[in-house]
DNA sequence: CAAAAATAGCAACATTGTTGCAAATAATTG
DNA sequence: CAATTATTTGCAACAATGTTGCTATTTTTG
């Protein structure tokens, strides 16, 4: 039995066409996915509605987490940690490169420890970095 | 001579009726603002496209910052540093408080260090943190 | 004040996101 | 396996958000 099939099993989410296709996608992308490119990558015709629906699904199962961004253009990527049903725990750090354009998982950067002043109560942080990845930078 | 005239003369700027109503409420405001708060807190009839070409010049000019969001709902508030044109330099936390939805720039709580692993370059960090703040934590 | 430069508003359009509903598909049950 | 039930999909219609070109208006300059 496929992994992508698991994945969706193990959520209590039915297998769906759809939902195949745009979980194939993410496992097979290095890199962030804005729902633009689902909308153009995950094969042919998926209505766009479809897309909306299964990211926000995903999101909720704690099999993908989103990006933050400064530009209205918030990308998607594979939650590696244990995610879980509203229960994420991605604590890395992103990097946008301005060469290639990825949005990029760095799961060994780790989130660090900000200090608050007192007053404030903190549930997550997220950290996203702009610069040049590896690959570009060479 | 108002203050608000000197911010927009000393960053080049032609002194409008839109920037002086638009920068007003900036300094009016406590915590980050929306585009739609602009649209509706900024007086009565501004086009629409009037406040996109003004917070991108600002933002180009150094006046106000954008802060990343993972909702698709950027929000912008006033440099304190000294940021000057295409040179931003606010390096703060920002807190997004779940109870009063505001966005605020914790001018006092500085953006850490984070080691990266050789081969990146970073040139900058953005840190939102998800939280309560002061105010609504008592 | 007049001329030149910059900006604002308008219109038209593109992109992005939401909702309700009926048809299609997937899961469950006997 | 077939029938029933539950879930998801696509469609349509709409709302919100963002962009561009052009002209009229406003601001700056001299
Ligand atoms: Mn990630
Ligand atoms: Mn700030
Ligand atoms: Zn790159
Ligand atoms: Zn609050």
């Amino acid at each position: 039995m496929s992994n992508i099939q698991n994945i969706l099993r193990n959520n209590k989410l039915s297998v769906t066409e759809g939902r195949k296709k745009i979980l194939q996608l993410f496992l097979n992308t290095e890199g962030a996915l804005a729902h633009s490119d689902i909308e153009m990558g995950a094969g042919e015709n998926f209505d766009r509605v479809t897309i909306y629906r299964t990211l926000h699904s995903f999101v909720e199962k704690g099999i993908i987490h989103v990006i933050p961004s400064a530009d209205n253009s918030i990308k998607y990527a594979l939650c590696k940690d244990e995610c879980s049903e509203g229960h994420h725990h991605d604590h890395h750090v992103h990097l946008v490169c301005s060469v290639c354009q990825k949005t990029l998982c760095l799961d060994e950067v780790v989130v660090p420890v900000v200090n608050f002043p007192t007053g404030y109560y903190i549930e997550n942080i997220e950290v996203v970095a702009n610069g040049i990845c590896k690959q570009c930078n060479s």
